[in-house]
DNA sequence: AATAAGCTGAAGATTTACTGAATTTTTTGT
DNA sequence: ACAAAAAATTCAGTAAATCTTCAGCTTATT
């Protein structure tokens, strides 16, 4: 297995027999696993924990798992993997509009969770799954701050995701439709022009001045050059 | 062509004409290609056939896109793109948590898919997407650069295409109307003097003064030729 | 020398990207 | 709930590069 030391989850269950068997597996996949029987809990132990990843009923007594993940979304920068027991496809539009991440219809099997939970870290933490942040720039996504030459950026939401996005990415040339669907995701309407409107704010941050950061392949796209 | 050779791809879709009109196209660009009309024959399909990448209509009589994309995720380690009418946002999010990679809209143009395709490679099956080198040349499709003798050649879309295009072909005579159809596209309308001009800009950045490397044949067309 | 094919430089036309600012939307603090 | 601030988005004007055409020229072939 990757080196997952150091990734926390929070389990979210009323029932404790789910709940242990989760944190038994997990544990052993070399998670930290904290629990949780209910929503109010749930959400208070996650201030402190600051778990990368909530695994989260949507049946509960309680505050139900639909009000929690938007709690949780407030709180952080956290993954949220709904468990939902029928396929309920309006649970699911509506849990992904409260902001989960993913969605798993029990049954399932063990390492079906423990596949969505690698896919989440890649996606959304990235640095965590020992991917080599290369040149001068450190992403860390828990804090969600970028470092360029020792220096903190002061990133918008959107520049954030952008500039991660094409630092990931680096030395690939990136179109401005690739760019619009993985950064501002799929549905977006609007004009590809925002994208230059933003590469412009970055280069801007970056004192990219010449364009020898960001290069513009002009009718290709963009791409990072790193050194 | 390039070599893309070995990479196979399922075409899924209800529409014969869409189906033939992609078939050829990527057939054309050097993949293995085959197709199927409904899910569940595209099933079975995959299962012995096992391309590296599906894409798949998500509107189709019988079983949908959605099931099908769930089905062949289960099966093995297969890329799926889906295709989706414009603004579905529902679908795509209902999609995405089904396990396909990537999302198009229709309309979409050729490029656009091939594009796709092509990062699909890049994530999934990097060793099948290599650099090609040719003699002095090193075509790097990923950055989007040519290098020539240790220097990267500083070029213009269509002079990127067009060297390409003739490094990939190496050796072979290029007639004009071959070349025009191939980097200009068979729409093109316009005289095939174009052609010459841009062999002219190429040999100038190439500083092919004698025409060594791109060998004029009067009357058949060019031929590249590498030492 | 006559002919056809290819070469060339330069001039428009067109496409593409950049930019500054206005407008709308979202978030934040009280 | 409200106002203020920040962020996202749109837009129009500008700049720049790229594409295309064309006319006159050169070269190869017979």
């Amino acid at each position: 297995m990757q080196k997952l030391k150091g990734i926390k989850l929070l389990l979210v269950d009323d029932e404790p027999t789910i709940l242990e068997f989760l944190e038994m597996g997990l544990v052993n996949e070399g998670f930290e696993v904290q629990t949780s029987q209910d929503g109010m809990s749930a959400v208070t132990l996650a201030s402190q924990f600051e778990p990368h990843i909530v695994i989260l009923d949507v049946m509960m007594p309680g505050m139900d798992g639909f009000e929690v993940c938007r709690m949780l979304k407030k709180q952080g920068n956290v993954a949220v993997i709904m468990l939902t027991a029928k396929d309920e496809v309006e649970d699911r539009v509506k849990g992904l509009n409260l902001g989960a991440d993913d969605y798993m219809s029990k049954p399932f099997s063990f390492e079906e969770l423990l596949a969505r939970i690698q896919a989440r870290i890649r996606n959304q933490f990235p640095n965590l799954l020992g991917e080599v942040v290369s040149g001068p720039f450190r992403v860390d996504d828990r804090r969600r701050e970028i470092i360029y030459k020792e220096h903190v950026l002061e990133l918008s939401p959107t520049e954030y995701e952008l500039l991660k996005f094409m630092i990931l990415n680096q030395g690939m040339v990136l179109s401005k439709t690739m760019i619009l669907d993985k950064v501002w995701g799929y549905d977006f309407v609007g004009d590809e022009n925002i994208v230059e409107v933003y590469v412009r704010s970055l280069r801007d941050k970056l004192q990219d001045k010449d364009h020898q950061l960001i290069r513009t392949l002009r009718g290709a796209g963009y791409r990072m050059d790193l050194a």
